[in-house]
This record gives C-alpha cells, sequence and structure tokens, in this order.
DNA sequence: CGTCTTGCCTAGATGTTCTAGGGGAAAGAA
DNA sequence: TTCTTTCCCCTAGAACATCTAGGCAAGACG
C-alpha cells in the first residue's frame, strides 16, 4: 500500500504557484516540479492541474506568459508576477495563515 | 468591505466534524456552530455544506446517528464516532499535519 | 395568535482538481 | 539512421466537495 490518498488540498494551488513565481520567471513544468520538491514529495502538481490554473490565473492578471527556451533547449512557456499578483499573493498568504490556525484551534481543543 | 472570502479548505471539513464529535456526541446543528466557535468566527460551516457531509461520513461508517431532545427541548440527531470513526481521525489528523508541513515548506523557501 | 429561533433537509449551481488521454521536439541510445 | 526517452504543452470529461437558496416542523415567547 502506497501513502494512500490527499495529495492537494483544494485552494491552495493558486497560492503555491504565485509562491514559486515570486522569486523570477518559470515555466510550467518546472513550477510543478518546484512545487513538488520544496514540499518534500508531499504536493505533487498534475498537469491536467497545472495548466487549467495557470491559465484562470493569467485571465485574473495574477501572472504573464511569454514563450522561450527551457535551460534544456526547449521550446517553453514562462510565467511571471505581474503586480496583481504579488497583491494576490499577499491576499491568499494572510487567508491560508488565518485558516490554518483556525483549523489548528479545533484540533488543539480538547 | 467585510474580510472577504475563502470560509472553509475543501477538504477539511470530515476531519473537523470527527475532532468536533471525539469529546462526545452533538447534534448536527450544534456540530456547526462549535466549529465555528472554536475557530474564533473564521471557519463557518454551511448548513448545506453539514448535512450532507454528515450522511457521508455516517455511510462509511465513521460516525453513528440516534434521535433525541436537545437542550432546548427540540427534536434533534445526535451523532457519535464509531470506532472506525476515531481511527479515521488519527488517519486524517496526520494528513492534516503532513500537507500542512509541506505547504509552509513551500510558503517558507525563499 | 404571530413571530422568532432551533433544527433538519434537499436540489442544483459552482468551482477545483484529477484522469486519461494527445502531440511535438530535443537528446541519447542502438 | 532509427528508436526510445525525456521534456514540455495542452484538453475534454469525470469526480467531488462546498455553497446558494430555498423549504419544513415544532417549541419558545410576546
Amino acid at each position: 500500500m502506497p501513502t494512500t490518498k490527499a495529495e492537494l488540498l483544494q485552494g491552495t494551488l493558486d497560492l503555491l504557484i504565485l509562491k514559486t513565481l515570486a522569486a523570477g520567471p518559470l515555466h510550467g513544468y518546472d513550477v510543478a516540479r518546484r512545487i513538488q520538491q520544496r514540499s518534500d514529495d508531499v504536493l505533487v502538481v498534475e498537469e491536467g492541474s497545472l495548466y487549467p490554473c495557470l491559465y484562470r490565473m493569467e485571465e485574473k492578471g495574477w501572472i504573464a506568459a511569454a514563450w522561450g527556451k527551457s535551460e534544456n533547449n526547449r521550446r517553453a512557456k514562462f510565467y511571471s508576477l505581474t503586480r496583481a499578483g504579488r497583491k494576490q499573493l499577499e491576499e491568499e498568504t494572510a487567508i491560508w495563515e488565518r485558516v490554518c490556525r483556525a483549523i489548528t484551534l479545533v484540533l488543539e481543543t480538547a
């Protein structure tokens, strides 16, 4: 039996992507890989979740896309945070901390 | 402007209910109220989410229901944790801690 | 009697993520 | 050369949880 279910917490993908892009532009494939690496392989972003999410975020103006070449000389679409994206990152970080604290509160109540 | 969006984190409702019932049987309405209170009004469980969730959990054998009278002398359905429910609570708590830690890891990466 | 509160319930909409595909192009092996 | 692997992008539809927006019954309280 593997580690079983519960990869991604619904509603946190935007935040994870925004944060991952905060350090500088990355292409989509790389965004997913970094989230997985930095979470010690706990969070796995499927491509079927990743790309639609990137489009939604682009439509909302949080990120901007530009075609380029990857470090492996492949055609790749690079995403970078917009000003609105940075603001969104701040907001979502605050919400996460608030909700996370709230859940912890409930779990700690004897 | 109010506190805006993001009440409940999708996927955490089962855990919150299980934990709330761990201290003893409660009726549905009360479960929602306690989650809200204990989270300092951050987590609000709508009734349209609550009851379907309770049914799912009952079907899975995590909780058991019994009709009774509330402290206000109203007809109410009391839910209590089964043995399987306690096991599930342990599992979901572990998953929550793992995922929460993972997200925090990503958010803390410079 | 009328209204408020408690408490349970449901159908349908909404939104996110996953499953399960497909495809092209560079790199490396045979 | 050809074959296979890896990288990188993309999409349609299913699955699932939560919310919206209602409805209903009965006790409390004026």
